[in-house]
DNA sequence: AAAAAC
DNA sequence: TTTTTGC
DNA sequence: GTTTTGC
DNA sequence: AAAACA
């Protein structure tokens, strides 16, 4: 009933301090360490046919003309859009999915004790019984909590703590939720969040109306996907319909519905409508203005250098897949020089390359580039000892990933400066495509004063409210094309971390994303503030740093010293991240929630 | 926020 | 000035 | 009902 | 769209 990776938490070690980290062993082997992780993991099983039907779904598009059949499915779901919808998704009711009841016994009381249920939407104020007896925050019962999260996981705390702090608890592994056979729908919830995310273009004004969908920069509806998808990889079983609101958390009846279509016909109303490049209706029936041609939006943002703008340029103008754009760049087209909208030159660069970039690093490619960076850092400080580089990104959480993505820090060596000079010796080596031809953007030089910077901004968040623009972090970083030895092209990113910040900026750098919001909001919850250089808290109107100058907060903002902490002791692994926030330690594989 | 492309 | 950049 | 949603 | 808060 404890959380099973962080073992006795209360017995931990007191440790004074042990400010070096260990001497990083020769490239080749510190590849083979660094990616221990891996070798726990198989490569792909088959997704189970749920997704072969999305696909061919996908494949033949358009709208439902004379079809010459029209399932239910279909019709429901086409009177619920107002709207006929692409009939692709909706093959004849043949043989539907072979859905088993929850498994393992847990199902017992699924769906048996609808006292409490059947009225309980949210809604109706019926649900919330005066408040008094276990108010429960998220919306999610105890005893869904408890399925929803496994016995593994369970403790008595989660039945009372809100939403995200409960998500927090759960186990986020692709591997784990395919074996339960839940990662179908997952992908088709992330499918979804990456199709809205695409949109977020700023719709901000067109024909000098306000369309009011986007509030400062985070998408809601790809926010609110994404969380969905988070918890259905968390869920410990089998889900089937029906799948009731407030079943698991972030997910209330609109979801709900979603899955529910999702789970018994492969897809549902909009995922339909991103596949079939249609634009999607809003919950009122409207349609979403400028929500057209996500499928092929979502794919032209998947190159390097490519982002939300460009790509509804290049829909706008007509084109629906590469080859269309690489004709348009040609000289006399809407991309060349001169053109309409040029093709700036590191989507040009993509362009050329999409074969090795659309790809995905090789494991094998990652240790070259760690190989690379591990020699390089070297050479250019003449230190041959103390070098630690590590893998960070979708590739420290799992097998897949698009780029290759490394951590560097040193004991003793100043960082200031090295940056610079790997990347000149890396170009000049020719393992990266040099600026001008490629993506090649550095930071640096922001490490100086950044503490002080971090806590003005913690302050000003504080008081003014508002919503005041992201920073991102403040490390010296690389973000490039790296040409491996058998000459393909690879996205690296090479971020270099103060040792005294690691736990902090691995952490960080690890993610996912999704999983990084999670903390961030739960330390805001705690009245602190999280990022991949410190955590805050304020104390006599000033931001302090914690644990160094003061004790974490805890529930309603009081400070605690966790078991095994106390003043002195510092932050040197992520461990010790999870355990001021209060939380089960997870191992980067079991951070993945999906964005 | 800041770099780079425009 | 606009667009993209990370987890 | 209103605000927040990561940094 | 969902949760937290007022």
């Amino acid at each position: 009933m404890q959380q099973p990776e962080s073992g006795p938490r209360p017995a931990k070690r007191l440790r004074t301090s042990e400010p070096a980290p260990p001497p990083s062993p020769l490239p080749a082997a510190a590849a083979a360490d660094a990616l221990a992780g891996w070798s726990a993991m198989k490569p792909q099983p088959q997704p189970p046919q749920l997704q072969q039907q999305q696909r061919q779904a996908g494949s033949s598009a358009g709208p439902a003309g004379p079809a010459a059949f029209v399932s239910p499915e279909w019709l429901e779901q086409s009177l619920a859009q107002g709207q006929p919808l692409p009939a692709a998704g909706f093959p004849p009711p043949e043989e539907p999915e072979v859905l088993t009841p929850v498994a393992g016994g847990r199902s017992s009381r699924q769906g048996s004790c609808p006292s409490v249920r059947e009225g309980a939407r949210p809604g109706s104020r019926e649900s919330i019984r005066s408040g008094s007896t276990q108010r429960r925050q998220g919306g999610v019962d105890a005893d869904d909590r408890r399925r929803w999260l496994g016995e593994d996981m369970w403790h008595e705390g989660c039945a009372t703590m809100g939403a995200v702090e409960l998500m927090l608890q759960g186990v986020f592994s692709e591997e784990r939720s395919r074996q339960i056979g839940n990662e179908p729908l997952v992908q088709a919830l992330s499918e979804l969040s990456k199709y809205e995310g695409a949109l977020a273009a700023d719709s901000k004004l067109e024909g000098g109306v306000e369309l009011g969908s986007e509030r400062g920069e985070i998408n809601e509806r790809a926010l609110q996907y994404a969380r969905a998808a988070a918890s259905v990889r968390a869920c410990a079983y089998r889900l089937c319909p029906p799948v009731r609101a407030h079943q698991l958390p972030f997910v209330a009846e609109s979801t709900a519905d979603k899955i529910c279509q999702i789970l018994e016909t492969g897809t549902c109303a909009p995922l339909e409508f991103f596949r079939a490049d249609q634009p999607v209706r809003d919950s009122r029936g409207r349609v979403r203005p400028d929500s057209a041609g996500g499928a092929t939006r979502a794919r032209f943002c998947k190159l390097p250098g490519v982002a939300q703008k460009t790509a509804e340029r290049w829909w706008q103008l007509g084109l629906r897949s590469f080859d269309d754009v690489e004709r348009a760049a040609q000289p006399g087209g809407p991309l060349a020089e001169g053109g309409e909208a040029p093709i700036g030159t590191e989507a040009r660069f993509s362009l050329e390359h999409r074969e090795d970039l659309l790809e995905g690093t090789r494991r094998e490619e990652v240790l070259e580039m760690m190989a690379a960076v591990q020699a390089g850092v070297q050479a250019v400080t003449g230190a041959a000892e103390g070098w630690k580089v590590e893998v960070v990104g979708g590739g420290r959480r799992s097998q897949a990933a698009h780029d290759a993505d490394f951590c560097v820090t040193h004991p003793s060596v100043p960082l200031e400066g090295v940056l610079l000079q790997l990347r000149g010796h890396l170009v000049r080596e020719g393992r990266l495509f040099p600026p001008g031809e490629a993506m090649f953007r550095t930071q640096h030089g922001r490490m100086p004063t950044h503490i002080e910077r971090l806590r003005h901004e913690h302050l000003r968040r504080l008081s003014s409210g508002t919503p005041s623009r992201r920073t991102l972090d403040r490390f010296d970083r690389l973000h490039a094309i790296y040409r491996t030895a058998a000459g393909r092209a690879c996205r690296i990113d090479v971020i270099f971390v103060p040792p005294d910040e690691w736990a902090f900026g691995f952490l960080g750098w690890v993610g996912s994303k999704t999983f990084l919001r999670h903390m961030r909001r739960l330390a805001d919850d705690r009245g602190m503030f999280l990022n991949s250089h410190r955590l805050f808290a304020v104390q006599d109107g000033q931001s302090v740093m914690v644990p160094d100058e003061a004790p974490p907060r805890h529930a309603g903002g009081k400070p605690h010293w966790p078991p095994g902490w106390a003043p002195g002791r510092r932050v040197e692994h992520e461990r010790d991240i999870f355990e001021l926030l209060g939380l089960p330690y997870r191992e980067p594989h079991k951070r993945d929630m999906p964005g």
